[in-house]
DNA sequence: CCGACTTTGTGCATCCGTTCACAAACGTCG
DNA sequence: CGACGTTTGTGAACGGATGCACAAAGTCGG
């Protein structure tokens, strides 16, 4: 099971129980142009699910420039892999190329679209309006892919009432309100380190069970819940390391990075 | 087995001077070059670099807490990953472990330093002040942990010379000299993506070897340079796929209003 | 209608990462 | 000083991911 959180310990799950079910957001769609596929099974790589958002950006943008079908080949150079592994990865989706001519390139939005489960908006609720949430709330590549912010919440006063990219912060004692009556499924935490937690707790409460966490530390959270993490200073620091690898084995003409001042 | 005769103490001399290494022209692997003591072969496994900066944050909270040693198992627990590949992993650093006890907390702070590269700080060149541009520069997270700001930049007059965490914010067209002169070796894109790859360019031309990009699009870069690409609509699109498998799924204990489609 | 060309889809070998399970090493206690 | 419990470090098995190479399947020109 794809459960991020690997804790075998069974008699500490508290069994976040929804109570009432949360409501599905919009369960609508299918019987869409094209042809049918009757679901295969459900396999689909987690390696291959990692990649599919980047091909569908590629997609995107090859359609806005009018490119009606496109060959594995070119799609694998613009989303930056191996174009065996772009075909692989798709045809984990089905049989939707057609040999010898390529992909349809409208299709295949749809279709990666539909296995993503993106043919739908998903409410989101974000929790910490300071830069990140005001990134995130002003981040194009959110509304118009498959999600929709249902709230912004904070527990300054002085920001609540401001509006971000279309919505009004709320403060956060809002929360429980917040994501049942939006039915939100996806919480987004980007608030402090010291209270992440405690944001973690109330939205899985609430009937939250998908996690995106800004913050640096690893939130607890019982069998079921989806969490996903975004750490900026570990992207640095995995850069660093490479880095710092490329310095010692090529000692060439760069000065390297001044080690002087600490 | 640390020897209480070395001292842990994190400002210890990096030994990431350039120094004049012998021009080899190419070498297909490196043949151990000397370091026997500390380094061991170097091969430290992706996924094991990847993880080390996860150990470092919770080894410094325990450190905080004033925690003197800690068994694998905890430091499994805090950092969230199974205590066998805990112990791989650091088994890859040395053998910096005591059987029997566990590992010196400091001891080990310094050891994961040294390996991703983190006993000295690093420049790195902010090019986008924007939102995220501003999170990341007042994230605490950064100059803490190895890392040093310096410089922010932006295309927009209207926000050069604002002071944000401490740095001001110079123009984009300084970004050349910026580089040079801090000898920053690491930029962070964090503008949006019709500008990104001009960004790109002009660092790498400019010497940086490394790029953080939030970009939400492929960077194009020569061999050499090393791109780790942070996309939080990416993450927010696997979130969804888990999600909507999850909706399927739940047909057997969730009272659910109906079973949806199958 | 046929042959040449193009591109997909995939079998297969290989590699990397994860996990189990256990022996070696260490401190402690009697 | 020796037995015992604890914890590390690692050999080995396993599973998943990657990429090559090629047959199948399609288009296109004559």
């Amino acid at each position: 099971m794809p459960s991020p959180a690997e804790s075998p310990a069974p008699a500490d799950v508290p069994d976040t129980s929804p109570g009432a079910a949360a409501p599905v957001p919009f369960t609508g769609e299918d019987t869409t142009p094209g042809g049918e596929d009757p679901r295969p099974g459900r396999p689909l790589p987690e390696a291959t699910v990692a990649r599919l958002p980047v091909y569908l950006r590629a997609l995107y943008a090859l359609a806005e420039r009018g490119v009606a079908t496109v060959a594995s080949d070119e799609l694998a150079v613009a989303a930056g892999v191996n174009s065996a592994k772009l075909r692989k990865d798709l045809s984990h989706l089905g049989s939707y190329g057609i040999r010898g001519v390529g992909y349809d390139v409208d299709y295949l939005v749809y279709q990666v679209s539909r296995a993503l489960g993106l043919t739908q908006k998903w409410p989101v609720v974000i929790v910490g309006a300071g830069n990140l949430g005001r990134a995130l709330a002003n981040y194009g590549g959110f509304v118009n892919r498959g999600f929709r912010i249902s709230a912004i919440l904070d527990s300054e006063q002085t920001v609540v009432g401001r509006e971000i990219g279309g919505v009004a912060v709320r403060h956060v004692s809002d929360l429980e309100e917040v994501v049942a009556t939006s039915g939100a499924a996806i919480g987004v935490i980007a608030v402090p380190a010291n209270g992440a937690q405690v944001v973690c707790d109330r939205l899985v409460a609430a009937g939250v069970t998908s996690i995106l966490n800004f913050a640096p530390l690893v939130l607890n959270v019982p069998a079921g819940v989806d969490v996903r993490k975004v750490d900026l200073s570990i992207e640095l620091q995995i850069l660093a390391f490479h880095a710092q690898r490329r310095f010692a084995e090529r000692c060439g003409q760069v000065p390297g990075p001044a080690a002087v001042e600490a």
